[in-house]
DNA sequence: CGACGTGTTGATCTCTCTCAATTAGAGTGG
DNA sequence: CCACTCTAATTGAGAGAGATCAACACGTCG
């Protein structure tokens, strides 16, 4: 099998990607060590692993996590194609999370030190990074809001809203058949710091009232709406919050 | 009063900024617009402010959060002198949290466009912002672990040995006697995803137990030990979680 | 066909929330 | 100097969302 070039990657077409010249996809194709493919539920990087090197997911689902000595396990947030993997950790350092695959995965595999050679040799690709892990970190922001200060329902309603974005935003319709949604009961459990019981329950609900439906692997929006106004989803023109004073 | 140049900067002596030059300290001499004096619990930054510039906290505590239409209010983390602040919100874009004080602060105020000027005139300064972005997120990791998967319990032990090793790292005798600690029992409560009155009654039960004492706005560690075991925080040579398989 | 993983549902149990009331200190004004 | 007010901390009591325990259904796979 045949290995990507930079110049012909998939990710190219997403806005994001649209900004750079040949001469900085020549740069980054340089700093590229190789492919990785991967099957679904294996393990990227362990929880504590030392010197793992920096990703690109090209395709397939993944998930950031940590786990507590007696097993819980909370997902960070999930990474979909075109994410960036490991520039958490600090070089040397052992990485404070570990990574998992959802399903088959394809991986482009960069030098632990491309971090600091791209940031040196283009600049517009370092600011992009920063920007890259700026808005990751308001991905696990949103997440800790949920986490944090949602009820069950509230939570899940959030969870598919985001990820039906998410993978929507990678398709050529829209969304508008559905996304592959790979996600076990499990998965969502662990994301949203509930137990896979009530998980279930609450999932259930939901789908009972309408608002969505998950089958085969594909998760279907039927109702983006109420699910938004469940979530207290603003954007889309609703007001922000009020400041209390 | 006077305006502090970075070159007299009171943070240049933390280990991070050790390694710049005089010239990427003028550089950032240059972005650098003014110096702004607040008041503790005064807003730095709405929820949903556009076009808000760069800051650096210089001395004092703040903190960032998110809040829901109906008040409930998740504090996403705890900003400390030397930390970065508005790198998350895309230029032009609204900001997705608010930013208040907690004590009297002093911030640098730098230019929107400060983060690609670094970036592009001194990549070695780039690649330290895309660390401390990096950096910050993995703060973030560390709470939603906390909030999504540990007992009210363990996430005031775990809050109150970080927030205590960032403190004890900005004095010189490193926390001996005490770190200074403004919040309330309220900020904790929004920091853990917990009630206030639950916040209360566990702060107390571990007070109580002689781990920790609060009086007077300071910490004072008792049994860090304890603590940290309570906490299930591993480091300090305790062994990484255990892989499941 | 039995074993296993995932989803589903009912029945408790409990941790944490909400409601309520009290205390203590700091600040204000008469 | 003494009410009066406000905020933060504290404690008790009852309620509830979500956890845990237990079974069972269904499809896949060796």
């Amino acid at each position: 099998m045949s290995v990507i070039t930079c110049r012909e990657c998939p990710l190219r077409p997403l806005p994001l990607f649209l900004t750079h010249s040949t001469e900085e996809l020549e740069l980054v194709q340089s700093s590229k060590q190789r492919e990785l493919r991967m099957q679904a539920e294996e393990i990227l990087i362990h929880e504590g692993q030392t010197d793992a090197p920096l990703y690109t997911l090209l395709s397939g689902w993944a998930f950031r996590f940590k786990t507590l000595s007696d097993g819980r396990r909370q997902i960070l947030n999930f990474l979909l194609a075109g994410d960036f993997i490991g520039v958490q950790q600090k070089m040397g350092d052992a990485a404070a999370h570990g990574v998992t695959t959802l399903t088959d995965a394809v991986f482009c595999v960069f030098k632990r030190d491309a971090l600091w050679d791209l940031h040196r040799k283009s600049p517009s690709m370092g600011f992009n990074i920063t920007w890259l892990t700026a808005h990751e970190e308001s991905l696990v922001d949103d997440t800790l809001l949920s986490v944090g200060r949602r009820s069950a329902e509230e939570r899940i309603a959030m969870l598919l809203i985001l990820l039906f974005k998410r993978a929507a935003a990678l398709q050529a319709d829209g969304g508008a058949n559905g996304v592959p949604f790979p996600l076990t009961q499990q998965h969502i459990a662990d994301g949203l710091g509930l137990s896979l019981v009530h998980t279930n329950k609450t999932l259930r609900k939901l789908e009972r009232r309408g608002l969505h439906r998950i089958s085969d692997g594909r998760l279907y929006m039927r109702d983006v709406k109420a699910l938004a106004r469940l979530a207290d989803l603003y954007g889309d023109g609703r007001p922000p919050p009020r400041p209390l004073v």
